[in-house]
DNA sequence: TTAACTGCAAACGTTTTGCAGGCGG
DNA sequence: CCGCCTGCAAAACGTTTGCAGTTAA
C-alpha cells in the first residue's frame, strides 16, 4: 500500500510534465485531474471506471481514455491484466516489481514478488537475442476464499 | 512445430467430444470443421482469422465464436496474447507447456520454456492459499531482427 | 499567436445475442 | 421428439476519432 516502497526522485505529476515536454504536449488541468485522480491511491483500476470518477470532476471520457494511454507511454502505468473484457490498469512508477495472482472466481488481484522471473527471462531473453522491455504475468486459479466450500453453516471449519 | 512432443492419449476431437458430452452438448458438422481447422497446423491464431477460413467451410461467423468458446473451455486452446485488441489463441492441449517473447514491432512471438518458472509460481501461490490453474506470460520487446538498426546503409553507426 | 487540447457525438472493430428454423441423439 | 444448434442481422461492448471551439505557452 504505502508509496515509499521504492524511493521516488520526482512525482508522478512531475514526470508526466517531464514526459509532455519531450513530446511537445502541454500539461492541462484535465490532465493534471487525472494523474491525481490515478496516483490518488494504489488500486489497480480500469479504464472505464477511472472516467466515471472523472466525469465528476469536469473532464470527459475521450479526455480520459486519452490520456490513460499518454500515462502507460510515459511509464507511469501498466496494463496488468485484462478482466471481463476490459484492460486492468496498475501504478507502474514508483512501485516495485511485481506480478498477481488472478481469482477466477472473485476476480480479486493478489500482488506477489519473485525477484527470479527477472533473471530467468533475461537469461531466455540473450538466448533469444530479444530486448526485453518488460513482461506481464498473470497466474489463474482460486483464491484461498473461493476455493474454500461454501459455508452454508458459519460454523468453525477444521474440514479439509 | 511437431505434435508428437507430448504424449496425447485421445486426439483434440476426441477430448472435445468428451468434453461436449460431460456438458450435455452434442457434436455437430460445424464443431467437428472447427476443431479440424484449429487443429490442422500449430500457429497461434485469432478468431477473426479462424472464422474467415471457416466461411470457406460453410460455417458462419458466430459458431466460430462460439466454438472458440467452447474450445478453450475444454481446454483444447488458450489465449496466449493480446495484439491490436484481437485475442491470440494456441493450442493447449497435447501441446508442451510455454510462454512467449512478444516483438512490440513486428508482433512475432517466439516460444520458449522455462520449466523452473512452473515450479516458482506453485510455491508463491501454495504461500497464498491460492490454488493454481495455469499462467500466461508474456515477455515484451523487441525481438532480434527489429532491434538490429535498419540497414539502410550496412555502416556502422556510433551516432547518439 | 498557434499548435495542441477539449467535449461531443458519431464511428469503430470485435464479439455477443435474439430469434426462427434445423437437426443430433 | 426434445432440446441443443445454426445462420442471420442486429446489438453490445469498450475504445477511438473527426470536428469545431478553447487554451497553454
Amino acid at each position: 500500500m504505502s508509496l515509499e516502497e521504492v524511493e521516488v526522485a520526482v512525482s508522478p505529476m512531475e514526470k508526466f510534465r517531464e514526459f509532455l515536454l519531450t513530446k511537445n504536449l502541454r500539461m492541462t488541468r484535465e490532465r493534471a485531474t487525472i494523474v491525481e485522480e490515478v496516483f490518488s491511491s494504489h488500486e489497480h483500476f480500469e479504464a472505464e471506471q477511472l472516467v466515471q470518477r472523472l466525469a465528476e470532476q469536469r473532464v470527459s471520457r475521450s479526455t480520459g481514455y486519452r490520456t490513460v494511454k499518454l500515462l502507460e507511454e510515459a511509464g507511469l502505468i501498466r496494463k496488468v491484466a485484462r478482466q471481463d473484457s476490459r484492460d486492468v490498469y496498475e501504478h507502474d512508477y514508483g512501485y516495485p516489481q511485481h506480478d498477481h495472482l488472478i481469482c477466477k472466481k472473485c476476480g480479486e488481484l493478489i500482488e506477489f514478488h519473485l525477484h527470479e522471473i527477472g533473471e530467468l527471462l533475461e537469461t531466455v531473453a540473450r538466448k533469444h537475442g530479444f530486448r526485453m522491455e518488460g513482461h506481464r504475468l498473470e497466474v489463474f486459479g482460486l483464491c484461498d476464499k473461493c476455493c474454500r466450500p461454501p459455508k452454508t453453516r458459519p460454523k468453525k471449519l477444521n474440514l479439509l
